[in-house]
DNA sequence: GCCAACGTTGGC
DNA sequence: GCCAACGTTGGC
C-alpha cells in the first residue's frame, strides 16, 4: 500500500465537487507533467490512499483522503481538441498521458492549513512543504500520512 | 498582483 | 548536450 498527495485548485475542482460525484468517484484527468504521470501510470495501485490538497486557496490546505479505485489508463481528454488540456502529441493509438480513478474516503472535519502544517516537525521533509515544490501528484511517507490523519483527528 | 521556483522548448 | 527564453505553478 502506497500513500500519495494530489493537488487541485478548489476553484476548478474541490473536494466538495468530488463528494457530489456519483459514487463519490472521478477520473483524475489533466495531469500534464511527466513525473506526476509516471507516479500515476507506474506506481499507483488500487487501494492506495491519497491526500487531497487545495492549492491556490486561502490558506492552501489538505482537506481529506481519497482512495485509488482504478489503476492507470489513458487520459482521453488529451486528444480532445476542445479540452483545455488537449495535447496534439497524444492519440488513442499512442497515448502520452494517463490518469487513475479516485473515490472520496473522508473529508476532514476541518481543513489542515499550510501554516499549521509548517509547524509540524514530522512533516518537515514532506515534498509538499518544500519551497518551490510544484509536483501535483507526489508520494507521501506512511509516517507523514499517519501524522496528518492525527492532526485532522480522523481515523479511516 | 508579485515573483521565485520550476519544467519545457528550441536554437545552436 | 547546453542553456536562454518562456510559460506555468502556487505561496504569499
Amino acid at each position: 500500500m502506497n500513500y500519495w498527495l494530489m493537488k487541485s485548485e478548489p476553484g476548478s475542482y474541490s473536494i466538495d465537487d468530488l463528494a457530489q460525484e456519483k459514487k463519490k468517484t472521478t477520473f483524475w484527468s489533466g495531469v500534464r507533467n511527466y513525473q506526476a504521470r509516471n507516479f500515476m501510470r507506474d506506481d499507483m495501485q488500487k487501494g492506495d490512499l491519497v491526500l487531497f490538497y487545495h492549492s491556490n486557496a486561502c490558506p492552501p490546505a489538505i482537506v481529506g483522503v481519497a482512495e485509488v479505485v482504478k489503476e492507470s489508463y489513458p487520459d482521453f481528454t488529451s486528444w480532445d481538441e476542445d479540452d483545455h488540456h488537449f495535447d496534439p502529441k497524444s492519440t488513442p493509438e499512442n497515448p502520452r498521458w494517463f490518469m487513475v480513478d479516485i473515490k472520496l474516503k473522508k473529508k476532514f472535519p476541518e481543513p489542515l492549513g499550510r501554516p499549521e502544517l509548517a509547524d509540524v516537525k514530522s512533516l518537515a521533509d514532506m515534498e509538499l512543504m518544500r519551497k518551490g515544490s510544484r509536483l501535483s501528484v507526489q508520494p507521501v511517507k506512511k509516517k507523514e500520512f499517519d501524522a496528518i490523519l492525527n492532526l485532522a483527528s480522523v481515523t479511516l
